[in-house]
DNA sequence: CAGTGAGACGGGCAACC
DNA sequence: ATAACGGTTGCCCGTCTCACTG
């Protein structure tokens, strides 16, 4: 009878249903159901389904087969659901009391719903339905199979928004998303048990208490009180994790300082060992540690973000280039090392790098300075309970490789991309509900406009990829008893599998890997690749590179020349913004130690402008004394004589931006803290971890050295990686045309478009590299690149992509089509590289295409001619 | 020859570190 | 000049072009 249903009534039609299955099952009727998860097999069970639902038969929606549902049915309870139900529909369609039976047995409970939810049947012209009275006689049916079949008939409100005055939140979200029908909104809104027994009084008043009271109870109590995700953590597991972790680390730490250890440096590996060791936190070390020299084989560098420096094991592992040890000298050669002299110690809370280099009193060999003096707790926590990160900076050509490999260390199906859930933000919503009233004529004041935005963001629009994070499942789970999976975005063309749930949701469950993009090692790469220097040689002491962020000498240019901007740290990431540059001005900072503090001060909001730059101008603090980075905070709370464990909380609260708790000023008080530190913890909403600080100023710092001493490889990196508004025709036409440009938009200043501030941040850079008295040439076809920009006899030769319009894959093509030989028109070129006619107009107006004729027929009449 | 649908492109927006 | 956190990935949507359709 299931066949007959579908109408099948051969063999051949049923092979032909099996050959073809899923396609076949894609175009079936599909039906609205209810499913509860009463305990957690049937959680588990549910979310199997949504993921099933998701990726195997998602059509437009997410849907599953009949069948599919059965053979998931334990712990489930299955709801009839709305007008859009199964049985309701049967009971519309008018079908055979025997089929209505058959149908509503399926059911666990059946559904009925207000008169309002469905008395848009009465308008519809797809629907018999004339009278409110044949709606009651429907409901009326269903309560009728449920007494034959003894099955629950709850009463229940397909609620979409709370109140009945909501409706307009969503009336006017699917306005803004182009449905037509978006006035018609049913009142799906949350009734009362008042409400609902006045509600179903048609079916008497012993029959309403039943459905709208007796049964949805009897439903609910069937259900055990679950939580939607699990309570338990399961970290991956990688076999001898703790000691291939100590052997990587102690064979490294004897190459840099020697078989016999400094104290120093076997003592905090000691203690980091012990605490990552017993607490489990190996394997997340052996993680990275894979990761980084996998990449680092591969020929970009990675880039060490958050806390992860904070670790000295993590140096010895080479999951960062940060060292946290106190600043120190030692040999490489003869292993001399000096953690104790009184010099050094004078750079106790700075930067090893800024002491004066020095020979090795043993061997005479140039000692190497390091050492950043970060606490390990930062990253760990005292007890080593914290749960910490592993983020990691890879470059954006490189990420997906990463993500990549993440499989062939944990198995083929292990690893997930997070999810992400993308929704209405307020500005967003604002623009649809002041359409939607404009385009209804009707005129509300700003405080309505304000309330009914409200009422509309958070709404969840779609969904999506999370900017790098991988979720790791151990081997012998089952994903979905976490959470359900699918693609971002429902694209079935996609092979990324997202979770469901945002990574939030599930954190304290599952290991999540942040293998960010970032575009700091891509220029490394490229900056490598055009000038052949090595970026881990860089002196971090170097003059002229510091003096980039107090004057433009090392340019050789003048504040006048770049619009009165007075450093040359344009385009040094982090350091390059106005605020930033604003901030070096104020601060002056004279070493590699200061630009880390003030890499702190420059991220959050209030922790510079009225925190610690009102510190300073009032005399209460200095750049040493003020809160730079999150570690500044413990560290002085212990040297203060706060309690270890009560600075480390301390610390994590206010870089959280959560602030003080009473009884922790109080503690703070009485050891002495002063009043200003504490009104400055209690401002601060984020603080960078200093070993975060660190490892992004070293990245700086580095191109910052190629800014000074290979600029033109610095200007092509910079426009072929970071530049985000590159326009050939705005900023490659000569210095005079792009200050002409720069002169308009800075009449327009205040309305320029997000695209147009991206365009003119680009244009001082260009300025600087016109400035410093370097040119780009002529773009050439037959010579460019598709999307870097090269060195040509001294200039610089704009890639393809630098002209508007003309995309990856136009350049691409370009590149290709050059292959086969020169153009004989313009036609030709059009054909051959399937650029639009726009671009080739707009090229050939900027002379690009040297002067070839419009088309080959015309090339062919002059040749006869 | 208007209509349509697919693809490229860029801009805006949201999530997140 | 103001006040200012900076920078990354990814999704949606409007616009434009172009090949194809009826």
């Amino acid at each position: 009878s299931m066949l007959k249903e579908r109408e099948i009534y051969t063999l051949d039609q049923v092979n032909e249903l099996g050959a073809s299955s899923k396609e076949g099952i894609k175009k079936l009727p599909t039906y609205h159901a209810i499913l509860l998860a009463k305990n957690d097999v049937g959680r588990v069970n549910l979310y199997r389904l949504v993921s099933l639902s998701h990726l195997e038969y998602y059509q437009g929606r997410p849907r599953v087969p009949k069948s599919v549902l059965t053979n998931h049915r334990e712990g489930l309870i299955v709801g009839s659901a709305c007008e859009a139900g199964e049985l309701y529909r049967a009971v519309l369609d008018g079908k055979s009391e025997k089929e209505l039976i058959k149908i509503a047995d399926f059911y666990d409970y059946l559904e009925i719903q207000p008169l309002g939810n469905n008395s848009f049947l009465l308008r519809s012209e797809r629907s018999s339905i004339k009278e409110e009275e044949e709606l009651k006689e429907h409901n009326r049916t269903i309560v009728r199979l449920g007494e034959l079949l003894k099955k629950p008939v709850a009463a229940t409100c397909d609620v979409h928004f709370l109140d009945p005055e909501d409706e307009i939140f969503r009336r006017i979200i699917m306005a803004g998303k182009g449905f037509k029908d978006a006035d018609n909104q049913a009142p799906l809104y949350f009734r009362t048990t008042d409400e609902m027994l006045k509600e179903f009084s048609y079916l008497g008043e012993k029959k309403a208490e039943e459905v709208v009271i007796t049964n949805t109870n009897l439903i609910a109590n069937q259900i055990e009180w679950i939580s939607p995700v699990r309570p338990d953590k399961c970290p991956p597991v990688i076999e001898n994790s703790d000691k291939t972790l100590t052997d990587i680390c102690y064979n490294k730490a004897r190459e840099i300082y020697g078989d016999l250890l400094p104290k120093q440096v076997e003592a905090r590996l000691e203690k980091e060992l012990h605490s990552i060791i017993s607490n489990g936190f190996a394997v997340m070390y052996i993680i990275a540690q894979k990761l980084v020299w996998k990449s680092l084989e591969d020929g970009y560098l990675v880039g060490s973000r958050g806390s992860v420096g904070s670790s000295f094991v993590a140096t010895m592992a080479g999951i960062t280039e940060v060292n946290p040890l106190p600043p120190h000298y030692y040999c490489k050669h003869c292993h001399y090392s000096d953690f104790e002299s009184e010099e050094v110690k004078s750079y106790s809370g700075k930067a090893g790098c800024d002491m004066k280099d020095k020979p090795c009193p043993l061997c005479g060999e140039m000692l190497d300075k390091e050492g950043f003096d970060i606490p390990f707790e930062t990253f760990l926590g005292f007890k080593g309970d914290k749960e910490p990160d592993i983020d990691l900076n890879f470059s954006g050509d490189y990420q997906s490789k990463a993500h990549k490999y993440t499989e062939v260390i944990f198995g083929t199906g292990q690893t997930y991309r997070a999810g992400t859930i993308g929704t209405l933000a307020d500005k967003t919503a604002f623009g649809y509900v002041k359409n939607y009233f404009e385009e209804h004529g009707i005129r509300k004041r700003n405080c309505e406009i304000g309330r009914i935005t409200m009422g509309c963001t958070g709404i969840r629009r779609t969904t999506g990829q999370h900017p790098g994070g991988i979720i790791v499942l151990p081997l012998g789970e089952d994903i979905n008893s976490f959470t359900p999976v699918q693609h971002p975005a429902n694209d079935t063309t996609t092979d990324i599998i997202t979770t469901h749930f945002d990574y939030h949701s599930i954190d304290h469950n599952l290991l999540k890997l942040d293998i960010l993009g970032h575009d700091d090692p891509t220029m490394i790469r490229m900056l490598q690749d055009l000038t052949g220097m090595d970026p881990q040689k860089i002196p971090l002491d170097d003059p002229k590179v510091m003096s980039l962020f107090q004057n433009t000498k090392a340019l050789g240019i003048e504040p006048e020349d770049i619009g009165g901007c007075p450093l040359g740290a344009l385009g040094i990431p982090e350091f390059g913004t106005d605020f930033v540059i604003q901030m070096l001005l104020d601060t002056k900072p004279s070493s590699f130690s200061d630009l880390v503090r003030i890499s702190g001060l420059s991220h959050g909001t209030d922790v510079w402008l009225g925190n610690a730059q009102t510190l300073i101008e009032e005399g209460k603090a200095t750049i040493s004394t003020a809160i730079c980075t999150r570690d500044d905070i413990m560290t002085y709370l212990i040297h203060m004589g706060v309690e270890d464990s009560l600075s480390f909380t301390i610390m994590e609260s206010v870089r959280k931006g959560k602030g003080l708790k009473p009884e922790w000023e109080k503690a703070m008080i009485e050891e002495g803290v002063p009043d200003w530190y504490i009104w400055s913890c209690n401002k601060i909403k984020y603080m960078f971890p200093k070993a975060h600080a660190a490892a992004y100023v070293m990245m700086a710092w580095r191109i910052a050295y190629c800014k000074v001493n290979y600029p033109l490889a610095y200007y092509a990196a910079y426009f072929s990686i970071r530049a985000s508004g590159f326009s050939y025709e705005i900023m490659c036409l000569g210095q005079k045309r792009l200050e002409e440009h720069m002169a308009d938009y800075m009449r327009r200043k205040d309305s320029l478009s997000k695209k147009e501030q991206d365009t003119y941040k680009d244009m001082r850079i260009a300025q600087e590299m016109y400035a410093r008295g370097f040119t780009f040439c002529k773009l050439d076809i037959f010579q460019a690149d598709a999307r870097l920009f090269q060195i040509v006899d001294g200039r610089l030769m704009p890639s393809l992509s630098s002209i508007e319009g003309l995309g990856d894959k136009a350049a691409e093509a370009i590149c290709e089509a050059v292959k086969e030989g020169p153009f004989l028109s313009k036609d030709d070129f059009r054909t051959r590289t399937k650029v639009s006619k726009t671009v080739v107009d707009l090229m050939g107006e900027l002379g690009l295409l040297g002067d070839i004729p419009e088309s080959n027929q015309l090339s062919l009449f002059d040749f006869a001619l």
